[in-house]
DNA sequence: GACATTTGCTTGGCTGGCCAACTAATGCGT
DNA sequence: ACGCATTAGTTGGCCAGCCAAGCAAATGTC
């Protein structure tokens, strides 16, 4: 086995009392991430872009303002990570006529390639975390975490000004 | 609204079609993540942290390769991490007479008086994620992430040699 | 028209997290 | 007893992602 052995065979701390679905939650999502990432690295992605590159593909072309909206990410993430798919190719960022400030996105023609193996990464990974789930217990799943998604979604706009770290 | 406008607040992107289960997973792990790391920076932590600190509160001092293990987590992940917390004086790292190799680390008195705020912020997540599900429907939550768990941490096995990036 | 504000993006700095390569100490096999 | 394989940690490099600070262009206000 690799370095990252299966993340957490052992059981949940007991900090998880009253509830161990956050803890579960967490490690659920590290596991899919890094078996997403496994897929992508074939690929020649990283994880995080390959959210990118859909985006992209969805929509055609789009400023860079549209990308982090969506993609619900920080502005500076989104400048990095298009530097360097730029720099992979997959990418071209253009200057927005219309306003001198804005970036235009596309994805290029050797970008448009990795479609179709992103969305057969994410259909087989799909398929492998759903294994022995039927539809009513899938759809379920979906409905439950739709939910949290809103309760988070709801929390994360009181911001709450915070001290900097002393460390 | 800060930075973080509410990851996501669009469709799911077609690619996600078949079951866009993976995709609301990201998101809502992403989105509990960084309500955690709003309540952790109050405790001068960062995401993930925390989880360094259970694991010591609960099985008090241990060895680096036992944490490694049971988080789950890359040996250097690991060892940046504990000099990280080390500097901040929440935790004693010492060289275990047994095994001249090994380090034993333990968290110290500061390190155990975030245990409180810590569990606090988790049980507090927790709540505020789940609010609106019924009992039953936390449990059937629980039960269907464990699934999930158990299929990607068998996926997690076949690690499959993997060509390095070319970008 | 001149000025202030908001918007769009970039840079620098920091963490979590991974991989690859390396050192040091332990253990095992002969 | 010697030598090789395994194990424990470390370092360096890279990416995602965050925050804070900054700059330039567009927009609003007087």
């Amino acid at each position: 086995m690799t370095a990252v052995e299966s993340a957490c065979t052992e059981q949940p701390p007991s900090a998880a009392r009253g509830g161990p679905v956050g803890m579960t939650l967490a490690r659920v999502s590290r596991t899919h991430r890094i078996a997403m990432g496994r897929r992508l690295r074939e690929l020649g992605l990283y994880p995080g872009q390959e959210l990118m590159m859909m985006r992209l593909w969805d929509r055609g072309p789009a400023r860079q303002s549209e990308l982090i909206q969506s993609l619900g990410l920080d502005p500076s993430t989104v400048t990095k990570m298009l530097q360097r798919l730029e720099q992979c190719g997959y990418v071209r960022r253009s200057p927005d006529p219309a306003d001198r400030r804005a970036v235009l996105v596309e994805a290029t023609e050797e970008g448009q390639a990795l479609k179709a193996g992103v969305e057969n990464a994410w259909s087989d990974l799909e398929a492998s975390s759903l294994a022995g789930l039927d539809p009513a217990e899938r759809t379920e799943l979906a409905r439950l975490l739709g939910i949290l998604a809103e309760n988070l979604r709801a929390e994360a706009g009181d911001a709450g000004d915070c001290p900097p770290l002393n460390c």
